[in-house]
DNA sequence: ATAAACTTTCAGTAATTTCTGAAACTTCTG
DNA sequence: CAGAAGTTTCAGAAATTACTGAAAGTTTAT
């Protein structure tokens, strides 16, 4: 496995991208490199293009797996297992949103249900248990809305995103529309 | 400043959570702090509840400065400074995803346009550079999206956040609405 | 059942990130 | 302008996170 200079430089830079998207330096870099590479390619191969060790690529692997990034492929008459992306960009994309999603916010709404059902004992926590409800409120909407955005699928998502300033103006005619339901405010 | 129990389970939490939001432990903490204390807070008090050094506090304040979700509120007649949430926390959850967006997005958009500009040298590198650009339109259509969503302000998003899978209803009739404009597919 | 081919685990080490605290700096006050 | 009150900086220490490589584990073929 040798990599031309275009795939280094996308590769290194996910690399350095990888540990602000969630996971380490080269977790990013092996998800590039099956991501850009068009045949599976082994942990071996992985292993060498990165220069990294096998324990290592072993892990990340594992890690991409989890994220469900990246997929085994058995290639018949081949005894090691080859890797290759779980999906197309979209899918890739949705991925990871969803898993951070998972880490990111649910541990949080989980914890502010829990301190929202003590009494305050006293002003100064009534107070912050008002804050502390708008954040899970919040957060409760964006965990809504995001699920809503993942069943609409990418070509109706893809309808709404280029819809762009559109969307305002038609939020103001939506009572409209849709009658009775969803009058909030 | 004493925390009571309430606020110290919040505040550690997003200490723990910080650093999967983009900061660190302290500066988790200091943000939960600030934003669940009704009253300006100043550095030393908050370097003593929390417990760190005054240096620490210090950097985390800056920090918090530069994400623009804490700002300085100068005390008539106190000589130090104290410090306030920069807004609602609607107006702070908006600007994590801002700060966020910089950071994890738009040094991965420059590079792709760079990488793009080039011939590809080979059939491989032709279909990286396919895969590439899939990511950069991806990373396009998400940017302006959530400028997008930014422009319609809190109460608009929120109705629209609210509206839930009516969404899908409403993208159904939006040509009867919008007619001639934006007519995508 | 043995061995070859390959993968995973994990203890120890290396690299990175965060935190401290003392010194330098700034600003206000008398 | 001296010094008190407060803040920032930054070199080094501490804590955390990532990586290696050898040993243990697994699977397949014969």
């Amino acid at each position: 496995m040798k990599m031309t200079p275009l795939i280094t430089s996308a590769v290194m830079h996910f690399g350095e991208m990888g540990s602000r998207w969630g996971f380490n330096r080269t977790v990013g870099q092996i998800l590039a490199l099956i991501v850009l590479n068009e045949e599976p390619i082994s942990a071996q191969e992985i292993a060498e293009a990165l220069n990294i060790s096998r324990g290592n690529t072993s892990m990340g692997l594992k890690e991409l797996q989890s994220w469900r990034l990246v997929k085994q492929h058995h290639v018949p008459g081949e005894r090691k297992e080859f890797f290759i992306p779980a999906g197309d960009i979209w899918t890739l994309a949705n991925r990871v949103f969803e898993e951070r999603r998972k880490r990111e916010i649910d541990p949080t709404m989980s914890l502010l249900r829990d301190l929202l059902l003590d009494a305050p004992a006293n002003e100064k926590e009534a107070n912050a248990q008002h804050k502390l409800n708008e954040i899970h409120d919040l957060l409760e909407s964006i965990t809504a809305w995001s699920e809503e955005l993942q069943n609409l699928g990418p070509e109706k998502l893809n309808t709404l995103m280029k819809l762009g300033s559109g969307v305002g103006r038609m939020l103001e005619l939506k009572d409209k529309l849709l009658p009775g339901k969803n009058s909030v405010n």
